[in-house]
DNA sequence: CTGTGCCAGATTGTATACAATATCGATTAT
DNA sequence: ATAATCGATATTGTATACAATCTGGCACAG
């Protein structure tokens, strides 16, 4: 005879949102880093017994994994198939860039008719501004400035407190990130992208949400040009390692 | 010894885009409505011994779907203790209605530089056109109201060819749906509703941005009011109901 | 009377085993 | 020689079984 037992969850505190198992979590996390690191490259077959033996896992903790990772996206999953790596495409990261766009402008407009918290402003401004200068010969670390970037976007978008829309932004960054590594990260682009960063704040400032949104637009085009350069790249050099392979 | 056999998926056709297998997608999809029906109310715990004699299926399908869900935001996971739903307040409700309007204002911009399909403008207008003249007697089942409603915002957002946009706001309507269909639809708010989408179709016409941008925030403010007071109503209700059992 | 520790019951987490299904290669017919 | 078919094999889908962990109450000490 089954009585009720089981209370409202005790954790209070939110935490962790979704916490699945550790292993599953361990695994799942696992298996995303490597994707989007492109480890395992698009379109690989990810089979359950093979994943059991790098990860050293029973089947049953790595098909969660596999069906969580279906939901984000990140594989596609074919009955009595299993499961592959999804194809990123150049028309795929166009689409992504398109949707941080519609999320970013919002967030822009909305900070304009608002305010900024000042230490965010300080933080960001003390930044950028020593990059507007920076010399035309000094080399420059590409996983340093995508981070730096991702800050100052997430970090405008955090402040209107809508988890759905920094999840989203979330999400793309992660899938973002490692093409936007694959790509060397000039001086000059530097510059440029701080003198956006820049006007970005102030526009938000003087409440000029016309003036923030076109500026917006202007550096989420520039990078995204840089990606799909990439992109490209990254997509013939992983069919010509194929080819040599097959 | 094994050796390598999968060749690439054979489906090229993308009819079905996330396949898990049959019995997990029937698990799936039934928790899913039932949960966003409110028949498990918020906070309700999802026992899968439980979930497993109610739907007469293994205890792996349903952790997989759980899993699934989990994903998708739909129920929290706590390790050891299972799955709860996820419970849905005024400030979820506002959350999810603001990532619609930053992503429907940027399809109306970016439709409003390009075009509209002249089919697309026919159907919706012809639609329309007509319950602007409903009579204030007349009584609106609220199933259709709420179906064409949405029909006409995914119409225009199926337009620019986003896939993470369109799916983004499918997702979201689905969430809303059954709060939506909870609120008593008037012939005051069907005859509000067609003046702004036939006004909305306009401005995108004549290309109009900036009218179309005001429009649609017009439309979906209403539209966000009418459902918090569904959703307060509704969660005072099942607060009520729990009250009443414990 | 109140607070702490412990135990029984139940539920979730993982592993193993078996059934269903698809793939690849060989064989056969045209 | 080419194309279609069938069977062996591997892989995925599901069920059952066992281990780990949590809950809630009871006993006992302060």
């Amino acid at each position: 005879m089954a009585r009720p037992r089981r209370s409202l969850p005790s954790h209070t505190k939110r935490a962790v949102v979704r916490a699945p198992s550790n292993l599953v979590l361990q695994i799942q996390l696992k298996l995303r880093e490597r994707i989007l690191a492109w480890h395992y490259p698009p379109g690989h077959h990810l089979g359950e017994q093979e994943l059991c033996d790098e990860l050293d896992a029973s089947r049953i903790p790595v098909r969660e994994a596999l069906r969580a990772l279906t939901e984000q996206g990140l594989v596609d999953q074919f009955p009595n198939r299993g499961c592959f790596v999804k194809q990123l495409d150049a028309q795929n990261t166009h689409a992504l860039y398109d949707m941080r766009l519609a999320l970013e402008l919002f967030v822009a407009e909305r900070l304009a008719r608002t305010s900024l918290p000042a230490d965010l402003l300080a933080r960001e401004r003390a930044f950028w501004e020593p990059r507007l200068h920076i010399k035309a010969s000094e080399p420059v670390e590409a996983m340093d400035f995508v981070t730096a970037d991702e800050t100052f976007h997430l970090s405008l978008a955090r402040v209107i407190e809508n988890p759905y829309i920094v999840e989203a932004l979330e999400d793309i960054n992660e899938r973002l990130r490692f093409v936007r590594l694959a790509v060397q990260t000039t001086p000059h682009r530097v510059q440029t992208t701080a003198g956006e960063h820049l006007m970005i704040l102030d526009a938000i400032e003087r409440k000029d949400a016309e003036a923030a949104r076109r500026t917006l637009r202007r550096n989420i085009s520039h990078s995204r040009n840089n990606v799909e350069i990439a992109i490209s790249r990254a997509l013939t050099a992983a069919q010509q390692t194929r080819a040599r392979k097959g």
